[in-house]
DNA sequence: CAATGGCATAAGGAAACCTTATATCGGCAT
DNA sequence: ATGCCGATATAAGGTTTCCTTATGCCATTG
């Protein structure tokens, strides 16, 4: 469903922050490169836009109000992911002319690379990097041709021809809306169970459907689709709205779990790995960027299994 | 530091998402009320915006490129906050009319208003919720007076002349980047090496500075700042960039330390309490909507325990 | 080969936005 | 109290952007 309308313009968002952050309606402009009377304006725009006020100018300075406040968080939780945009796209247009090539599978390349990217720009500034996508096949040709320096691709096993590292967990978990009964079983949910509930599940021809269905079948057992669908969002939404339980990557639910709109229920005799391999070439050794990347990604490995 | 230009327009991105749900430029400009020809130039635009091919015209219907099916899921986690945020903008704009009035602390207001509207919302779609905003002292005068059904503070008693319970747990953590030397440490942290290493704070005056500075006074401890900052964003960066350990809430950093972006060090002999609290009047029994509420919050911190 | 659904282009007009110049207002020091 | 200074609002003018309707082209389909 399209947002509802009308919708505040994130640059106006982001002055906002600017202005809150430097106290000054002036400074905030200057430092978005604009005039002061183009700045007032917009703000003035933002605060009709969202029918608030935002900002207290009966005291010389411009002065947040409690609802600007407000505003101004959340607009940092909308800006955090954009940035993460703009640096991924940035990295898809660097065909040429980068230090680091990487290629990456869908999902890598959703969930991962931007928060890789983002730090990597603040640990080494000078850093560029190219993005190459596709399925994991896709990469390890791409690796295999030379056309990148490494890769990240989903699979347990380690390609032929490739150095390989596993360099961070995945799996496909079971979730339920938190009002769906499973949440609240008490006994374990099994493989067989799994086997003969309906589910909400990813297309064929996906890689989470077909590592499900693969897993499924060595042991025999059957998937019953309730529902299949094209987008891990519409998938999200359809069991948010319980409509059953769904099947989806750890990585795709994370956020949804972390706040309670998703909950993921843990088969107790199946489980449906996905991990992310690290590949690079067997002649040629890393690089020195590379060797950033990977140190960068291992450290947050490392610390995310602690928690 | 504000966006790096150019900024693709988030309808232009929510647009595109339609197509990639709907299957055509034409269906998705009927699902946003505008005419074909305006979504097919607002794509055309945020092609050349992005300077990326997102679509591939020359079979009829549009097709998503990997670029765009990228852009897609990028775009996905800007618009999920940006809903919220018009959410919340929502709740704090209607004032009267509305079947449940909450009051809530800034920090819950942030952090955990928007999750449970927009959960609301799928739930109980006829609900319309007003809020209203301040620090705790402020909520508890609102829910005295009468002018709220319910209210979310922070602490660890309870108000006087008002029924209250915890319903989630918050309290303040010790954070650092993934390169500080604390993130790798085998010896526990203990509240006097906290005491003696310059820490990054927040501003006298806050609610964070404040329980983290009487708590460690009532141990007879002292606070040494290396730096005081006015917001939680430019905490996080500092501390992000290795300025030194810093003091949050451990609700303001789950989305960081989830990604690997900052690192949790519990310290192993001293704890910081922020639990929040659910208040309500001890006269009046809760309305419908707010059970409803209630409800919700519980399901979702029921689980979060468990995980 | 005709029909259909989908997309792009063209033209015209409306609305949004930015810049420079100027007025107003609050705070602060003398 | 008064005068100065920094900050913000208002005004005017011009450019750019964006939308709608009308129309043509193209690919797929039966």
């Amino acid at each position: 469903m399209p947002l509802a309308e009308p919708v505040p313009d994130v640059r106006s968002l982001d002055l906002l922050r600017s202005v809150a952050e430097l106290g000054s309606i002036r400074q905030a402009a200057i430092s978005h490169n604009i005039s002061q009377p183009a700045a007032s304006m917009r703000l003035r725009t933002l605060e009709l836009t969202l029918d608030l006020q935002l900002l207290d100018r009966s005291h010389g300075r411009a002065q947040l109000t409690s609802a600007g406040v407000a505003v101004v968080r959340w607009s940092e939780e909308v800006l955090a992911p954009l940035r993460d945009l703009l640096l991924g796209t940035q990295a898809l247009r660097a065909a040429g002319k980068t230090n680091l090539r990487v290629a990456a599978s869908m999902t890598v390349a959703e969930y991962l690379i931007p928060g890789w990217l983002q730090r990597l720009r603040t640990a080494h500034p000078g850093l560029l990097v190219s993005l190459q996508m596709g399925n994991s096949q896709h990469c390890i040709e791409i690796m295999t041709r030379g056309d990148a320096d490494i890769g990240f691709i989903e699979g347990s096993r380690a390609p032929r021809g490739l150095s390989s590292r596993v360099v961070r967990s995945d799996d496909l978990v079971v979730i339920v809306a938190p009002s769906h009964d499973w949440a609240r079983r008490s006994t374990p949910l099994t493989a067989k169970e799994l086997a003969v509930t309906p589910l909400v599940l990813r297309e064929v021809g996906s890689g989470t459907r077909q590592v499900f269905e693969t897993t499924m079948r060595l042991r025999g057992l059957d998937v019953v689709p309730l529902l299949e669908l094209g987008s891990t969002t519409a998938l999200k939404s359809a069991v948010e709205s319980d409509a059953g339980p769904g099947i989806l990557s750890r990585l795709a639910v994370q956020s949804e779990v972390r706040d309670g709109r998703l909950v993921v229920v843990a088969p107790v005799d199946i489980s449906f790995d996905r991990s992310i391999r690290l590949v690079w070439s067997k002649e040629r050794p890393l690089g020195v960027p590379a060797e950033q990347l990977v140190r960068l990604i291992e450290e947050s490995s490392t610390r995310a299994r602690q928690l």
